[in-house]
DNA sequence: GCCAACGTTGGC
DNA sequence: GCCAACGTTGGC
């Protein structure tokens, strides 16, 4: 299974409004690399929910319920959506400054392009991280 | 609020 | 098809 980071600003959709919501359709998603990487995305496939600008923290975990199609919120037509749903908050959120100070984290997609808004996580980011997510 | 990094646009 | 100018994102 594969491994994402979604980002949002809490401002714009924030974990605490995809838990109220159950599912959303993540929508607005224009950049040509984050729209590959929605169309890699399978069924089932987690994600860390990251808020990004305030907190910049991984806040929950979602998970892929619908896979990618059309964005109705694209006029053009070229961009595409998924659909996801909460699964559960992190025992600990994980900020971006200890995702820094870990070394083996170093290539993770969050640090090396920080403006790409749906990054793929490895099997050893995502344990490492999930480990991080657990309470002391 | 500023600025660096990166994407996109448009003139040639 | 190149590249300068401009816009946007996101960390600080």
């Amino acid at each position: 299974m594969a491994h994402w980071l979604i980002k949002s600003e809490p401002s714009a959709y924030s974990w605490d409004q995809l838990v109220k919501d159950k599912r959303t359709s993540w929508t607005g998603v224009r950049n040509p690399q984050a729209s590959a990487n929605l169309k890699a995305m399978k069924l089932g496939d987690l994600c860390f929910f990251y808020h990004s600008n305030e907190g910049k923290e991984i806040v929950g975990i979602a998970r892929v319920v619908k896979t990618a199609y059309p964005d109705p919120t694209d006029k053009a037509g070229k961009a595409v959506t998924v659909d996801v749903a909460a699964v559960e908050p992190v025992e600990q959120s994980v900020t971006l400054a200890a995702i820094k100070a870990e070394p083996r984290l170093k290539d993770f997609g969050l640090v090396r392009q920080s403006r790409l808004s749906v990054v793929p996580v490895n099997d050893e980011q995502w344990k490492l991280i999930s480990k991080m997510t657990t309470a002391k």
